[in-house]
DNA sequence: TCTTCACATATGAAATTTCGTATGTGATGT
DNA sequence: ACATCACATACGAAATTTCATATGTGAAGA
């Protein structure tokens, strides 16, 4: 994660290094499925500690994958909108071909919106 | 690269380990471009230590990534077929939209073939 | 202003990954 | 059998990454 650090077009192993992660990778993932999600989220769906989703969530602002969004108190995530197309590409691939991967977390998000 | 270990179905999250260290990356990608090179044309295009190419490759073979040919006393490496078409688009898809990354080491390719 | 909620960051320890060096192995040639 | 070439692996050290814990920050409400 040190060569990530936003260079004027997204290096390829400063990209995969985000995804070779549980956790960013999850992250990355879902929100190509859910489209925004907030800190909160994500903490209930993985069932990990705040700080630790926030310090990945860090990693993943300083690539430039992805754009957050304060709303009151709460901050949403979404994919960042100047992703280059094979990245999004990559991203949006690996979720529909690995559905299983991220069906417990994303099940686990279903519940709130109970 | 410790939970490559050649599961029933390729996990994601061991792809992308995979993808996450410049020699292995450069190594997938150049396979992608020239169909299958030999230990030593590695060794001269990455100009690295034959037991730093050999380590990478290792990791690639556990992961079921690459697949290894002995020809007399060369072993050709190749993309393996076996491939999921979601892992094997990740790899072509990054290296026709970042072909200035593996440009220097394709260069030092050719002076082998002059 | 004080408190609380949602989230971010700092710190040092622990785990993982990477690497150089040395050595092992299989194939070929003499 | 011996030497050599092409490649693989073992080992410990160094670098990088990850984490738990504690603390800091901004927004909203009382």
């Amino acid at each position: 994660m040190s060569n990530c650090c936003e260079p004027a077009q997204l290096a390829p192993l400063a990209f995969f290094k985000c995804l070779s992660e549980d956790t960013r990778l999850k992250t990355l993932l879902m929100l190509s499925v859910k489209g925004e999600l907030c800190v909160c989220d994500l903490t209930d769906a993985l069932q990990l500690s705040q700080p630790k989703i926030s310090r990945h969530l860090a990693d993943l602002r300083k690539c430039g994958l992805v754009l957050d969004t304060r709303k009151g108190k709460w901050v949403y995530y979404q994919l960042h909108p100047d992703l280059p197309a094979w990245a999004l590409d990559v991203i949006k691939n690996t979720a529909s071909n690995n559905s299983t991967y991220i069906e417990e977390p994303l099940a686990n998000l279903l519940c709130e919106n109970c």
